[in-house]
DNA sequence: AAGTTCAGTGAACGTGCGTACACTCAAAGT
DNA sequence: ACTTTGAGTGTACGCACGTTCACTGAACTT
């Protein structure tokens, strides 16, 4: 009676990415469980950024990965834990972008340009992963945002480690170099928002707010400058601070 | 077979209302719906707080209410228009207690400590209103979410008017007013964030944030400063910037 | 005193949900 | 060549949901 002839059905975002790999029928089992595990992330991805994660079901998800509900669980325990992996996966996305732009040397002529260029790439590039951050840090369930909190101060520690090595800055309280991190993160994060709340075909919004993180960038490090007002006017925070 | 008593049955939040009003029993008839609608939207910003205001149901509102599902639809035709209603209500208490600060005469010695006050002080008394707008604003719904962020706008327009009228502001760019006026709301929003999130028993945590507060709007202030530099000295905006 | 209004009731409906279960059938292991 | 494994299937369940409908009875209007 039933029996149909199983793998390959119709399918949304399982065949999308099974076609991705030009050599593809080669699908030795694990790497066919992995491709369907990303279906589900991507699928789950792209339904938050409607509706947001938690108002989301398991069965949409299913169904928009081209899967049967239950062959959900041959993935994931609960969307609980879905919703870490996606946690997961978009902080390892922005962790990369990081370390790379940590290599290029225009870092430290000019930490402000570089930081709003990184931010505003890194958005564009993934707007899908910062929508679901901005979203779900606050919006989320309690295991959800729990995680991202937690992801975001790594993120701010980091930065800070990075930021306290350059020059005028190494003299700094510890305490005040975090404080600068958590204001860059915090922009961050409100940048984000502002990139994700952004009505679809309007890219020339997208110049007005890396401006505006730019200014804002700028004012924190002005602001801080004043509290170390000897030594540290020509810094790398702010080269041409209008 | 039905015809039970009505009025007065069991009931959460509508008990406890009733009987906040001492002289109580003389329910005339729009006293007594009134009351209902104020039941209502406890209920569901009781019930947001816990899990976002998107995740609730018609039914789990009306439960906590106190009354039957289909009478809710005697007040609110959906539970979008619930949460247009919870919008309007935390923007009239916020907006009140704006206008209620601004008569005291400390903002015009020092704008900065009055408005960490008045930040902190409001969240205090209406914590739950601030989680809604904090929560909503980017995890509700569509039209919750735009009705959230077109009060915010106001709100920094509200705030730049105030702010221009203060000493040795009057004769700054307007729109560097408007600027200064969308970080301070920003910085509200964060500051009601991390207030929201705050582990409840813990009121040491509350001295912290406002003091973050200060310092993040000292930040804004100096940093402004930099850019009219020649008479914006001794403002009332940063008394004792340390 | 008789009639109207309407906030709140309770039963019933169709729908989508999470999850349990027994299943198939190709790849992986022997 | 054979078993074993396990990703994906299809059915079936109980449950909470939003919404409909005809209703009741106290507060009001006349």
């Amino acid at each position: 009676m039933c029996g149909t002839t199983n793998t390959r059905v119709h399918s949304k975002v399982r065949d999308t990415l099974s076609s991705m790999t030009e050599s593809a029928q080669a699908a030795s089992r694990q790497e066919q469980k992995g491709r369907t595990r990303q279906a589900i992330l991507a699928a789950a991805l792209e339904l938050a950024q409607r509706q947001g994660f938690a108002q989301i079901s398991l069965r949409q998800v299913a169904r928009h990965a081209g899967i049967v509900p239950t062959a959900f669980y041959r993935h994931f325990d609960s969307m609980d834990e879905l919703g870490l992996a996606l946690v997961e996966q978009s902080f390892s996305t922005l962790r990369r972008m990081i370390r790379e732009a940590q290599r290029d040397p225009k870092v430290f002529d000019n930490i402000i340009d570089a930081a709003a260029d990184v931010l505003v790439e890194a958005v564009k590039q993934s707007k899908a992963h910062f929508a679901f951050v901005a979203r779900e840090r606050v919006g989320g369930s309690e295991a959800v945002r729990r995680a991202i909190r937690h992801e975001l101060d790594l993120f701010v520690s980091e930065l800070a480690v990075v930021l306290a090595r350059l020059p005028n800055i190494e003299n700094w309280a510890t305490e005040d170099v975090q404080m600068v991190s958590r204001l860059f993160v915090r922009n961050m994060v409100s940048n984000a928002e502002e990139v994700v709340e952004m009505p679809d075909g309007r890219p020339d919004l997208e110049e007005r707010i890396k401006d505006g993180a730019r200014r804002q960038m700028r004012l924190i490090v002005v602001g801080f400058r004043d509290w170390y007002p000897a030594e540290a006017r020509s810094s790398p925070l702010d080269p041409d601070a209008r």
